[in-house]
DNA sequence: CGAATCACCTGATCGC
DNA sequence: TGCGATCAGGTGATTC
């Protein structure tokens, strides 16, 4: 579900809606998401300090721990309605003004752990540059494209290790922007041509940051407001319909198990 | 080692 | 209307 712009998007809220804010009570209403839930107990009188984005991940700190966030596929932050915890709300955090929030995740593919403040934690460890910093250099899809040249270039941007954010809409996107096809193995896509897609993935990105993400059907953002990027979709979600450049039918296949949406004629 | 596949879990949607 | 099959924005383990 949400990809790096919808991340942020969440990050922003939950910074306006938390910085400062003491929690009165935090607590887990199961045990575990993807991975185990600590015990929430230690933030109980913590006053938070800010919210950070590493990758798809949020970093919630505060003057004891840093909470580690992951929105997996449905996660959401929410005001609950009358304060009382609903279906798939697994964590609440109740504030000492009264409010409280609640990390909700039907799925339950996502993490609600702790970190250490400077970040250290196994599933930060191995992550590629953020696509909006100038660690994305030039150099970065070459380097990657050399060392994963049979793997569709699609998978190669969506690697985690290689650059972060890029789930499958936005390498959709990119990747249209780029004209380059989904499924072309990595090591036959020129220099140039990789230079041109690490533009369009910090474009596309950025686009979607300012519209507040991209609402297909789960997320939100903490005001309950859905995002509006998915009104800009060039390709994501639009197989047989005709591509806004040159009306050619946008096609969909499966490519490294995920469905990939391209424009045969504008993508080669 | 790199690349492909599977597994995790719930809910919405589709075809019959 | 009902019901099973399929699919969904992510990630990590396993298999080839």
């Amino acid at each position: 579900m949400p990809e790096l712009p919808e991340v942020e998007t969440v990050r922003a809220g939950l910074e306006r809606l938390l910085a400062g804010s003491v929690i009165r009570r935090a607590r887990a209403r199961r045990a575990d998401l993807r991975t185990g839930i600590p015990d929430l107990r230690r933030l109980d009188g913590r006053r938070v300090a800010g919210v950070r984005r590493r990758a798809k991940y949020l970093l919630i700190d505060t003057d004891g721990p840093t909470i580690l966030n992951h929105l997996g596929m449905t996660g959401r932050w929410h005001e609950p309605a009358g304060g009382s915890p609903g279906l798939h709300d697994h964590v609440i955090l109740e504030l000492a003004d009264g409010r409280s929030l609640a990390f909700n995740d039907a799925r339950r593919f996502g993490v609600f752990e702790f970190c250490r403040a400077d970040g250290g934690h196994d599933a930060l460890d191995r992550l590629g540059p953020e696509p909006l910093s100038a660690a994305f250099a030039g150099g970065v899809l070459r380097a990657a494209a050399a060392r994963h040249r049979r793997a569709p270039i699609k998978a190669v941007i969506m690697d985690q290790a290689v650059v972060v954010g890029v789930g499958n809409i936005y390498a959709a996107e990119s990747l249209f922007r780029a004209g380059i096809s989904p499924a072309l193995a990595a090591g036959r896509v020129r220099g140039e041509r990789l230079d041109r897609l690490a533009a369009e993935i910090r474009a596309v990105l950025a686009e979607a940051i300012a519209k507040g993400g991209s609402t297909i059907d789960d997320y939100r953002q903490v005001n309950g407001l859905s995002g509006l990027f998915q009104n800009s979709f060039a390709v994501y979600g639009r197989d047989g319909q005709p591509c806004s450049a040159c009306g050619t039918a946008i096609r969909v296949r499966a490519i490294g198990g995920r469905s990939s949406f391209w424009c045969p004629r504008c993508q080669r």
